[in-house]
DNA sequence: AGCACGCCGACT
DNA sequence: GTCGGCGTGCTC
């Protein structure tokens, strides 16, 4: 030790959270370099101004940038190893830079929240209880007058391995029982590390289904690419069986000792999923995901880092997972946009994830039936290996999509006649009908037929959404809720009515129109309660006949078998958006809803309501499909110097003064264009869509070039110049490097 | 982000 | 007379 104390570097630079673009320098004292080996990604205890505070050593250094008369000293060493592995400390520091983002604030969103506290990275201990050899020899009659305390010992009597503390509030002993017979020395405890690992699954060796040539094709690809980096996207239509080609190879990395990291969209993890995976592998598997407890995340998290965890399955988060052996990264639904974090820590986990397998020399793999143009792009310039899957598994044809058009014609609850007439055909041959409308609640606006007023949010630009089942007004931009009025506010009139559909309006007009038969909601004010979406699931399957009516939740990763007709309601909806992103996600939420119709041996049929049935996007998605109407698009994203062909950063600011926001940044655009490199552009600053949000206005300026770096440099300059002078404003700024809000 | 210091209104 | 409102300034 003597010779790490000679050899230790007199500082440390530690990252703390808090909104600075730099790092601490601290200390060490002899005493603590004496007893311990300090390294890069242990936490420690520092002061920081009046407080003390948690923070992470990024580096050790012999020099300090800092007064050293004012450099203060650690106070404690929080861990014996560290918790952010050299690798991913490199991830984080390029994240921080990529991003531009306070390195602090990085390093602290890669660690699970209960480290992010002080917590030890210890698995949870539990008590388990042991007989003493008085009490395993001991008559119970002798506790005949105890009988709590007789049921205790008698329970743990049986139990020679130990009985755990979680096993005994099953069997519904009294922890008072147990601790009075610890004090007469017939039990004892003992604290057991709560390790799942080595909790298998049962094995249900089932036969894995034969691949068509296509998907042999891509598993071949894959398993020859399977120890070094490089990308696939696996584009293969819904029932394409990509699933199946990444078991494949999942199955032969865990043959070959190593961890595979699969990463699903936000609400993608559906049970279906899960047990795909553990039928599959008789591995261990930890999920990480936002329905979990801090302590489960944690455990989880554990689980990964000791290279116990052979599969993860996890969310956004998961891409900072640390995995010592991991072989692959797979992400499922690459086009997903809740892989984009769209506050504070603006990543992207499906960037993130392809750099830290670029450092770790794995592949990655990512899979979607509507791919993101970005990536399409990299597949068509062979910078991803294309991997198309396009016949369905098992003989199932691609839905056949016709549009209906609505001009002129009457409709009823938002349903032309052609559409409740296939419904009701649907429904006799004891087949399911999927709703889809993108619209929650009961109706998008509540007026006033005396006066025209309009009921709007007190915070935000936008109208308050009617939920008649909650007997709310609901605003869906802050969240605000309000009791529903029955009475105009400004004329004192009671002739309120609504305007527009949503799905609960469609639910309840459904269950008049089809009487008998089960009518299901799946939106998130239906889900919103755990295992709420387990239990829709499963009335589903339960039913042959039922309506579904849903929002975009039902294009996620669900499977219905019995759906054989899928009704579109408001095809129109994304058409005319102000986002250049716009008819791409239009593109993909049509082709992942009618996708849900016609598996396995039932035809399925998607109809398309729209009030433009000669639109070009529509008539190109109808007849063309997916690739040629995104190879469509990228031509004219191109031609519009738009991403992924110009690569763009976004620069928020939000102020709670209607002026201040939009004059810090044009003061900003002022003082730095001219030094910016010529090919740096900027657009604004404009004022958002929806200028005032939760009571702050919002303004935006976006900066564009074709080459990364001098976007780079330009995104530094701003950035250092407004941690400057929002300094005096008191205004929040955000930079948002590849947005995909863009509004 | 916290947490302090600091200068102006309604209360034991 | 104080308790406490949140404006601004600093943190190795």
């Amino acid at each position: 030790m003597s010779e790490a104390l000679l050899t230790l570097p007199p500082y440390i630079k530690v990252a703390l959270p808090v909104p600075m673009r730099t790092l601490f320098d601290y200390k060490v004292p002899k005493a603590i370099a004496l007893r311990h080996e300090l390294k890069p990604g242990m936490r420690v205890k520092v002061p920081f101004g009046k407080s003390s505070r948690l923070g992470v050593i990024v580096a050790l250094s012999d020099t300090c940038d800092w007064d050293p008369e004012q450099v203060k000293p650690l106070t404690s060493l929080q861990d014996e190893s560290p918790v952010i592995t050299a690798e991913l400390m490199a991830l984080c520091e390029w994240a921080a830079r990529y991003y531009h983002h306070p390195i602090g604030d990085v390093i602290f969103h890669a660690l699970p929240v209960l480290l992010r506290k002080g917590e030890n990275a210890e698995f949870r201990t539990e008590n388990w209880w042991f007989t003493t050899p008085q009490g395993q020899s001991l008559d119970l009659e002798q506790l005949s007058r105890a009988p709590r305390q007789q049921d205790f010992l008698k329970a743990v009597q049986q139990h020679p391995n130990g009985l755990s503390q979680h096993a005994a509030s099953v069997l519904d002993l009294a922890p008072a029982a147990g601790k009075s017979l610890e004090e007469k020395g017939l039990l004892r405890r003992e604290p057991r590390s709560f390790n799942k690992g080595g909790e298998k699954h049962a094995h249900q060796t089932q036969v894995p289904p034969t691949l068509n040539p296509e998907q042999m094709r891509a598993t071949e690809h894959l398993l020859d690419y399977r120890h070094q980096f490089n990308v696939s996207l696996l584009d293969g239509v819904t029932g394409s069986g990509k699933t199946e080609v990444f078991l494949r190879v999942m199955e032969r990395l865990i043959e070959e000792g190593k961890q595979v990291l699969v990463m699903v969209p936000e609400i993608g993890l559906t049970p279906q999923t899960l047990k795909r995976f553990e039928i599959r592998f008789n591995t261990d598997i930890v999920l990480m995901h936002s329905n979990m407890s801090d302590r489960e995340r944690l455990d989880a998290w554990l689980l990964a880092a000791s290279g116990h965890a052979k599969i993860i399955i996890g969310t956004r988060s998961a891409a900072f997972i640390p995995a010592p052996n991991l072989g692959m990264i797979v992400i499922d639904e690459e086009h997903d946009t809740s892989y984009k974090q769209h506050e504070g820590f603006r990543y992207h986990a499906r960037d993130l994830a392809i750099k830290r397998a670029q450092t770790l020399n794995v592949p990655v793999l990512l899979a979607s039936a509507t791919p993101s143009y970005e990536s399409l792009t990299n597949a068509l310039q062979k910078r991803f290996a294309w991997l198309k899957l396009r016949q369905r598994a098992g003989n199932a044809h691609i839905p056949e999509m016709e549009r209906v058009d609505l001009r002129g014609k009457s409709l009823v609850h938002g349903f032309s006649e052609q559409a409740l007439a296939s419904m009701k055909l649907c429904l006799e041959r004891k087949e399911q009908v999927l709703v889809f409308l993108n619209r929650r609640g009961y109706a998008p606006t509540l007026m006033c037929h005396q006066c025209g007023w309009i009921a709007a949010c007190d915070h935000c630009d936008v109208n308050l959404t009617v939920h008649k089942r909650a007997n709310k007004l609901h605003c869906h931009h802050c969240d605000t809720q309000k009791a529903l009025l029955h009475t105009c506010p400004e004329c004192q009139s009671e002739e309120l009515f609504t305007v527009g559909e949503g799905t609960e309006q469609i639910e309840t007009q459904l269950s008049t129109l089809f009487k008998d038969v089960p009518i299901l909601r799946i939106d998130r004010d239906s889900t919103q309660r755990k295992s709420a979406m387990a239990k829709l699931t499963q009335k589903i399957h339960e039913h042959d006949q039922a309506i579904l009516i849903g929002t975009q939740m039902l294009a996620k990763g669900h499977h219905f078998p019995n759906v054989t007709l899928v009704i579109i309601m408001d095809a129109d909806a994304g058409l005319f958006s102000s986002d250049f992103r716009g008819m791409e996600r239009t593109a993909q939420l049509i082709t992942q809803v009618a996708g849900r119709a016609g598996r396995a041996k039932k035809p399925g049929h998607v109809l398309l309501q729209t009030y433009h049935p000669d639109h070009a996007a529509i008539e190109s998605l109808c007849n063309l499909g997916y690739e040629h109407f995104a190879i469509d698009g990228l031509a004219e994203r191109k031609s519009l110097a738009l991403p992924p062909f110009y690569h763009q950063v976004i620069v928020r600011a939000e102020s709670g003064n209607e002026q201040e926001a939009m004059q810090l940044l044009s003061a900003m655009r002022n003082d730095l264009e001219p030094h910016f490199a010529k090919e740096v552009y900027l657009v604004g600053p404009y004022a958002a869509i929806i200028v005032r949000k939760a009571g702050q206005h919002r303004a935006l300026i976006s900066i564009k070039a074709a080459n990364r770096a001098p976007l780079h440099q330009a995104t530094q300059m701003i950035s250092d110049w407004l941690e400057l002078s929002t300094r005096q404003h008191r205004i929040r700024f955000a930079i948002d490097v590849d947005p995909l809000e863009t509004y």
